[in-house]
RNA sequence: GGGCGGAUAGUUCAGCGGUAGAACACCUGCUUUACACGCAGGGGGUCGUAGGUUCGAACCCUGCUUCGCCCACCA
């Protein structure tokens, strides 16, 4: 073995990090390959925002993408990691329009395709600062494969599916309400609109009747939005409304106008709200929308695009809509109209992209009709071909799916898949179709236009795991890893995302798009604040990587995350698992410095119990890791991981293997504890790979184990062996532990010089004694008994025997304590403990095996009798023992 | 209105039927040649609350208090 001994004393992760991810390029090893030998294992990265930069949210979800992938890459399968990004419509129009902006240039200005081209060379400078970004995580994503939502492919994707949904009958066209963002100009659809509580008024308004025969002057209505009064067409009242009824079919006056509207009735109205009468403006609301429709009303545009009074706005022509409002208020309180103004709040829809109020706008929109593809989405999950992780989510899932609306998938912008749709000039026949048309397909007029609207983002990301691959081509990829194994995001894009890739998946794949969906909690700050940058709380990964390492951010990630509870990450945290590096760096340094270069056999016979036990612990972490991972429980896996270096690797066996190394116990084991050490450090840095892979690679070199085995990396998973795994030890292990803590703390009361503290000391147990808690215990007694100068520890039987370093801990003292009786006490409350506990778990579990009504009545009551008596026999014995040991110890 | 999740040491969180754990913080003592990014020890918790199930409950069930999230409605 070419060993590398001189390591720094400290881990600098720095160039390390670089020099091992451009080694893993060059040799290709994140390359994906179809391979029929060996199982596929496919993920697709959920592609960030072009625009995006790294924030914590990412590096997480990819940080537990990379775990899945190494383990699995060492566990034999062919994996794929495919990543890209996403081209975001709205923010990287923004965006760019904003930079625009600063020239006092205007998207206008430019005209679509200019405007276009500048989005595209935005993109080419800063659209790959994302993806550079990810690398420095030590992502293993194919990156031969990126892809980008506007490729080509991507497109002809999007395109194929727009075209077949439209000639089924799940895309149509039409004139709805649907939600508008005055700022971006742009409709959205209903998951991009956030509510929030605001502030408002509640306009009273009177209406003045028109019949003067009906005894009411006016009809009083309730409205936050008196600047749309002159676009009422309606006032409804609820049928059953005994206060209304006798006005249904006459007429009031719309204020500020001189149109007369009928009073109508609709079940829509709850007669308890406001004053129980609606007006009903169904250009400007999406309830009197519909009530319009139904009763063949009017719609009366008064606001336009951009939020501003249109034409029909009368003399509020040109006023914001805020000024309408304030205008509107003041005519109606001159006209003596305003009966009162209460305070209330509501919840105001925003758009998630700028923060602007939404409204609800009048206009021609496409649509998907989702329910047909929500049903098979909803099958999908219940007969299991996905699995939610955690299970909670499949709820959240169904309760979307089956109350789905029409997903509202025109964007007026110019950034984004264009509708391949064309209305022809002369028929008004609409042609959709995978190539571009030069005719109407149904009067072959050549006066055909396309329509200017691009598709919703959402559209394209839908087909990701699809379309990434080749498709609507037939791709060997597609058969291959198709469907992919695992889908991990986070819970904000169930609805946006998980749910509309699963609906186009079984729609144009027939098959489902993933088998699990890993959905993983929020990070938030150290004190659960939602980090923002106006807030100022965020935790920068890249400066986190610069600080701590990349290792170290990742580790931390993984040991926080833990299912169904948000994530509180602050650099502390992270410093932490930095140190946790500096360990494990410093323990292989001090494993390098006393190996030879040979590996030495591991001679059973030399074996002492600390050796044993390291042997065994090592062989039940290589298969418990790998349990814990594929079971998705990348946070137990990590700290269980944490706990066995830095706890039973460091603080103890190498401690304990320092006389042996150091050629004190013999040459035979020297070379024996030589090989232990090996095996510990080959068997733990591949299962430490998938989670921190710089250092193991890195450590893996200095090991000399990348001569014939090249990287880490392409190792195979450590499968545990059962030839090093020792019956007992564990358990005869923790009772040193206990007893050598104990002896230290015997140690320190009796100022016994630092010098001659206890470093080490051989105890040896029989297999099958006490438990730690009973050596630990009766040690106790013996620490809180003696006076401690007089102290020293008796054989308590032949099982025992104490190296030397023991004497020269104690000293010369002497003590006689009946230890052994002490011990034998403990011993047995301990066995009477257990048989408890094994009793209870007997009856327990005849009665969750069958209902527990059930079991009282056909079980033989007098044998669960028994068995309660015998424990309540046992634990009467137990007290009386305790007694016992008390009156021993004194 | 419907749904989901949390409440455990000063703080952040594990544990989820068999005698309360970690990290950080705090206190004490240590330049013991892998590591002061360290070592050894210590203090600190009636596991939100009231009931129930059980031989046994932080853990299961019910109510309550409280914090947070999602969906729907909001004229």
């Amino acid at each position: 073995m070419n060993r590398n001994r001189n390591l720094e004393k400290s881990y600098s992760p720095d160039s390390i990090e670089q020099k091992w991810y451009a080694k893993w390029l060059e040799a290709g090893l994140f390359n994906a390959e179809i391979n029929p030998e060996a199982k596929a294992f496919s993920i697709v990265i959920p592609p960030p925002n072009v625009t995006g930069s790294l924030h914590v949210g990412h590096a997480f979800d990819h940080t537990f993408q990379d775990i899945m992938c190494r383990t699995k890459r060492m566990e034999g399968y062919s994996v794929l990691w495919l990543p890209g990004t996403d081209h975001a419509g709205i923010a990287t129009q923004n965006v760019v329009e904003r930079d625009l902006s600063k020239k006092g240039i205007s998207r206008y200005d430019l005209g679509r395709e200019e405007f276009v081209k500048k989005v595209w060379e935005w993109k080419g400078v800063y659209g790959s600062r994302i993806i550079e970004q990810l690398k420095r995580l030590g992502n293993s994503c194919d990156w031969r494969r990126e892809r980008f939502t506007l490729d080509e492919g991507l497109s002809k994707a999007v395109r194929t599916v727009f075209v077949r949904l439209y000639q089924k009958g799940l895309i149509y066209r039409g004139k709805y309400i649907v939600n508008w963002c005055p700022r971006c100009a742009t409709a959205i659809s209903d998951l991009e609109v956030e509510y929030s509580e605001e502030q408002g008024s509640f306009y009273y308004v009177k209406y003045p009747i028109i019949e003067k025969d009906c005894g009411e002057e006016y009809l009083l209505v309730a409205t936050t939005r008196p600047e749309t009064i002159i676009g009422d067409v309606a006032i409804a009242v609820h049928p059953r409304s005994e206060k209304y009824k006798h006005l249904i079919g006459k007429h009031v006056k719309v204020p500020l106008t001189d149109r007369e509207i009928p009073i109508i009735q609709d079940n829509m109205v709850d007669p308890e709200f406001g004053t129980g009468c609606v007006k009903i403006t169904p250009a400007h609301d999406p309830n009197d929308f519909l009530v319009g429709l139904n009763h063949n009303l009017e719609q009366i545009q008064v606001i336009d695009s951009q939020g501003i009074m249109n034409d029909n706005a009368g003399k509020y022509k040109g006023m914001t809509i805020e000024q309408a409002r304030q205008e509107s208020v003041k005519d109606l309180e001159s006209m003596g109209l305003l009966l009162k103004t209460e305070k209330i709040t509501h919840s105001v829809g925003h758009c998630q992209r700028c923060g602007t109020t939404v409204e609800p706008y009048l206009s021609e929109q496409w649509f998907v009709k989702t329910k047909p593809l929500a049903e098979r989405g909803v099958q999908a999950v219940k007969d299991g071909r996905i699995r939610w992780v955690p299970e909670q989510w499949e709820k959240t899932y169904f309760n979307w799916m089956e109350n789905i609306r029409d997903w509202c998938i025109s964007r007026q912008l110019w950034w984004g898949h264009r509708i391949p749709a064309w209305e022809c000039r002369d028929c008004g026949h609409i042609t959709v179709a995978e190539v571009d048309p030069t005719e109407c397909e149904h009067c072959h007029s050549k006066n055909i236009i396309q329509e200017s609207d691009v598709l919703d983002t959402w559209l394209s990301s839908a087909l990701w795991p699809f379309s990434t691959m080749g498709w609507p081509e037939d791709k060997p990829e597609l058969k291959y890893f198709y469907p992919t194994s695992l889908m991990v995001t986070g819970f904000d894009i169930i609805f946006f995302w998980v749910a509309r890739m699963i609906m186009m998946g079984l729609e144009f794949m027939d098959d489902v798009p993933f088998r699990d969906v890993y959905i993983h909690s929020l990070i938030r700050d150290e004190h659960g604040k939602k980090m923002s940058k106006t807030k100022g709380n965020v935790i920068d990964p890249l400066v986190m990587i610069e600080k701590y390492g990349a290792d170290a951010l990742r580790m931390t990630l993984a040991a926080l995350s833990v299912q169904g509870r948000d994530i509180l990450l602050s650099s502390t945290r992270i410093e932490t698992y930095r140190f946790f590096m500096n360990k494990l760096w410093n323990a292989a340094r001090f494993a390098l410095m006393n190996l030879d270069d040979d590996v030495h056999e591991i001679d059973k016979s030399q074996l002492h119990l600390h050796d044993k036990f390291i042997l065994t612990r090592t062989q039940e972490m290589a298969q418990s890791v790998r349990e814990l991972i594929d079971s998705y429980d990348i946070g137990t896996a990590a700290r269980s991981l944490y706990d066995f270096v830095w706890g039973d690797v460091c603080d103890w066996y190498l401690e304990m293997s320092k006389p042996a190394l150091k050629g004190d116990e013999g040459e035979a084991r020297r070379k024996t504890t030589a090989g232990v050490l090996e095996e510990v450090f080959r068997t733990t840095l591949p299962l430490l790979h998938p989670f921190t892979p710089f250092i193991t690679e890195e450590l893996w070199a200095a090991f000399g184990y990348d001569e014939s085995e090249k990287f880490i990396m392409r190792s195979s998973w450590p499968e545990a062996k059962k030839d090093f795994m020792f019956a007992g030890v564990i358990d005869e292990m923790r009772v040193l532990q206990e007893s050598v803590r104990t002896l230290r703390n015997l140690r320190a009361e009796a100022h016994v010089p630092p010098q001659q503290w206890l470093n080490r000391a051989v105890i040896r147990v029989d297999s099958g004694t006490a438990s730690a808690k009973i050596l630990s215990d009766s040690l106790n007694q013996i620490s809180n008994l003696c006076r401690v100068h007089e102290v020293v520890i008796q054989q308590p039987s032949e099982s025992w025997t104490y190296g030397a370093s023991l004497s020269s801990v104690t000293g010369d003292c002497e003590i006689k304590l009946p230890v052994g009786d002490v011990l034998d006490v403990a011993k047995e409350i301990t066995r009477l403990e257990q048989e408890i506990a094994a009793i209870g778990k007997t009856i327990a579990a005849s009665q969750t095996r069958l209902d527990k009504a059930d079991f009282i009545a056909r079980a033989p009551a007098e044998v669960v009798e028994k068995e309660r008596s015998k424990v309540s026999e046992g634990k009467a014995q137990i007290e009386r023992l305790r007694a016992n040991l008390e009156s021993l110890s004194k």
